[in-house]
DNA sequence: GCGAAAACCTAGCGGTCATTCGAAATTGAA
DNA sequence: TTCAATTTCGAATGACCGCTAGGTTTTCGC
């Protein structure tokens, strides 16, 4: 009487287990898109059937946004609890492209299905909307901040300048896969975001 | 016995029959890539049988090939017989930018395969893996050329800087896809190639 | 130790995919 | 007009896809 119908909750091991199928979920779609990836690779990888997995996710479509929540959260883990504002926050590129350059799998999901994403109906499709809006937003308020502390210079227009930087970002990473990390993805963007700067850092 | 066995080559409309495929090809490729695009929705959209199709081209990867080879003459054509050389070459971009805002399809193509095809097992790897590095090749030799001229500042380095345009051009095309084009990629481009003159172009 | 929720499995469903095969239709040189 | 090469088709094949259903195993609160 007292225990049916009870609900107990997850097991201990259920959180790590998602993480496992993210990770193999980020490896899958980052290889073959979220069009090519297929539920059966992802399971194969965990170790687990299909319907394991399918237990945890309930669709192809839910894999694909835990896996890109679960990304945006590893990136707000790594700015730590203070995000930096002017030309600091943009020097802090410099650090999430090194830290880029650690994680090749994340940067070939992102490369893999910010392309395919481009289609209004892929289900990525609303998520990069979303990050390429936000992320824009806190550059150009970043370069505005700059300007007003006199570190980025006064005649650089913060939309188009925001815009080119993220350009130049996506481009380097897609570079950066076809050439197997054979280049410092850093250095190009510490040239552009330098000459933004009334006085560049070394 | 003079008829039999006597090769008489394609009909007329065979050519014309091909370039019908290859643009629903682009058409579908662009819009899902080559995993996410399926030889029936290309059939369909010339108006003819998977089977017909077939006959014209051998398999799937034959069609990504042949899109992707059509792609390069088209735009060989565009660059007209003599390809300029120095700042000229590198002004020519923007010209070229134009004429991807008129060809959405293209733009969505390149996007897309692109980045699928950093996986390395992608039928269209070789291929982005030889653009890019001709591709740079070509920006390279423009920035000395025109260093040799007095156009291009003599503190340019022709290898980071090509890179970066080609980083530059990508990432926009990508975000001009996600704004449904709604923003003018030729004006970043050409601040930057202007950054990298003595005297910037009017 | 019990008992039920949670997690997982096998098997299968309904559908799509790329490709093949044999036949029919079309084309065009003779 | 003939006739065979070329093009096209309908149907089918074998494999794979995302997902469901019902059952089994594991876990853990009591």
């Amino acid at each position: 009487m007292g225990r049916v119908g009870r609900p107990r909750g997850e097991y201990a091991k259920s959180a790590e287990r998602r993480l496992e199928i993210l990770d193999a979920t980020m490896a899958v779609f980052a290889e073959s898109g979220f069009h090519g990836g297929t539920i059966r690779d992802i399971a194969e990888r965990v170790g687990m059937s299909q319907a394991g997995l399918l237990h945890h996710f309930s669709s192809k479509q839910a894999l694909l946004e835990a896996v890109l929540a679960h990304r945006d959260e590893t990136a707000l883990k790594l700015l730590g609890p203070q995000t930096p504002s002017g030309a600091d926050m943009l020097y802090a590129f410099l650090q999430l492209s090194d830290f880029n350059e650690r994680m090749p799998g994340l940067v070939g999901l992102f490369a893999v299905l910010s392309g395919e994403s481009t289609a209004p109906d892929h289900p990525g499709h609303a998520y990069f909307l979303r990050r390429y809006a936000n992320i824009r937003s806190l550059i150009e308020r970043a370069i505005v901040e700059g300007q007003q502390d006199g570190d980025v210079r006064s005649d650089v227009q913060p939309g188009p300048a925001a815009r080119s930087l993220i350009a130049l970002w996506d481009g380097l990473q897609i570079q950066w896969l076809y050439e197997d990390g054979s280049f410092d993805m850093a250095g190009p963007l510490k040239a552009y975001i330098d000459d933004l700067m009334v006085v560049p850092r070394v």
